[in-house]
DNA sequence: TCTGATTTGTCCGTATGTATG
DNA sequence: TCATACATACGGACAAATCAG
């Protein structure tokens, strides 16, 4: 996937899914390192005009694979490699 | 077929077939393109003036020959050509 | 202790297609 | 054919948690 890609909101793949390809396109390609904050929800939302709950959604894809974890009122984690 | 015909409930052809070969027609025409999403049932139900399940049944005979496809809560959307 | 800024957490309304009687 | 729930997706608004000063 190509971490330079753009959100196509009227596309057949939902937005939350093509969002969460994105950005672990983007953490495989050094954005952000292990244990270090990616960019927060509101971020994501400006960059890529989205609505928070739709960000919100393509976090929960990440942390359910692992790949990010989550810690309340400070940020979204880049999950240390095993 | 004319895309832009109306429905005649009274007529040999069921409603739903004659709405699934108006709707091919202006796929043809390209009302709507590959991989966009066609108009919604809902809008579909008010733009002909039918109940919902015959909408359905049109989309069904689209999709059965590959015309179409459906995205659960997203829409239906134009099959790219093969 | 308090205040403001930042971040994530939760809830509700709207729209879409799905399933059933 | 119609009516009624249901599941999923998106967006907006408000609440809770954390930290700096």
């Amino acid at each position: 996937m190509d971490p330079d890609a753009e959100i196509d909101p009227d596309g057949p793949v939902t937005p939350y899914r093509q969002l969460a390809e994105i950005l672990r396109a983007r953490i495989d390609r050094g954005d952000w390192k292990p244990d270090r904050p990616i960019a927060s929800e509101t971020q994501l939302v400006q960059e890529y005009g989205l609505a928070r709950t739709t960000v919100r959604r393509a976090i929960k894809v990440l942390v359910d694979d692992g790949v990010v974890y989550v810690v309340p009122a400070r940020g979204t984690y880049v999950a240390a490699k095993k």
